[in-house]
DNA sequence: GGGTACATACTCGGATAGTGGCTGTCCGAGTGTCAGAGG
DNA sequence: CCTCTGACACTCGGACAGCCACTATCCGAGTATGTACCC
């Protein structure tokens, strides 16, 4: 199981907007550099945000992404979500009711699978922790000299 | 992000084993055609297992798969971290170094990244919940027709 | 009856394809900004 | 000074190739059981 690299190139750049208190959207080829990543690949990603409602785009010249929301307002479920998809990590495709496992059973289906239970009871609580820590939580914890040297390589070179 | 599917059936062998309180080895073929599971796979990830020391395999006639523990002592964290391997969903690939994000940078990378920390703390929590719950516990879920249907096509057919 | 040899039923481990999703790139279309020309 | 026009800088969306992990299968080797045969 893993999760795709776009979760953390996503949560980066939510983050590094979000230090930029600044409203002027960031073109995508500033982010590529910045982090050194594909500007193709990552303008796809950034896109799934835009349609999940976290970024928001604004095209033509001086275009770029901005964060849609305050910082406060966006978990970090918003952006796993967004960028991994919406299923759940366990898929339960009911094995129990396939095979000779299936033939002659009464009604004992009605009730969910045991296993499936267990494991969404798990999956639950990472959403859980995932939707109660947000983007300015993040933030806060980055020490300080790399939110000032982030806002001077912004500032500066978009001059 | 998806979880394999062997993890599926990995536990519901492991339920299954313990249903059947029969200290008598079951062959991967009676699983195969229990579940309707490719017996060749099924085998492979039922190898996991053993070599992850939740399952004791038999070999020679009348051999199989048995249960190494007692179901109270196996948590669905085992049987997932043998299927799936070690490695975390989110893996941090510290991209806050690269590109001009890492150049002219202090000592502010000594302090682990805090987008990880966030995302690790998420799949703790995940970790943790698949710990407190044991092949056991699933077992006990189940309602008793299951059980007894499938002891009883197990001893029949093992005759 | 007891011991030996063979057929049988399994697992183990490696090797090998097929497949789907993630990764990465390219291109045409649309849209907003800016500067410069002309009135 | 005002307006119009064109160049430019971006995003949007679709299409497409490469790659890797998961899925699936096959085969030879090893091992235990059970039976048949022979003494």
């Amino acid at each position: 199981m893993r999760m795709s690299e776009g979760v953390e190139w996503g949560l980066h750049c939510c983050v590094t907007l979000a230090w930029l208190e600044d409203t002027r959207p960031v073109p995508i080829q500033r982010f590529a550099e910045w982090f050194d990543l594909p500007p193709e690949y990552l303008k796809k990603r950034l896109q799934a945000l835009v349609r999940a409602g976290v970024l928001t785009s604004t095209t033509g010249a001086r275009g770029g992404f901005t964060l849609a929301r305050a910082p406060e307002q966006i978990t970090l479920m918003d952006v796993v979500a967004a960028i991994e998809g919406p299923d759940e990590a366990f898929r339960c495709t009911e094995i129990r009711q396939r095979g000779r496992s299936g033939v002659g059973a009464g009604r004992e289906f009605a009730s969910p699978c045991g296993v499936s239970i267990a494991m969404r009871r798990a999956e639950v609580a990472w959403r859980r922790e995932l939707s109660a820590q947000t983007i300015a939580d993040v933030m806060a914890a980055a020490p300080p000299a790399s939110v000032r040297r982030t806002r001077r390589a912004f500032s500066v070179t978009g001059a």
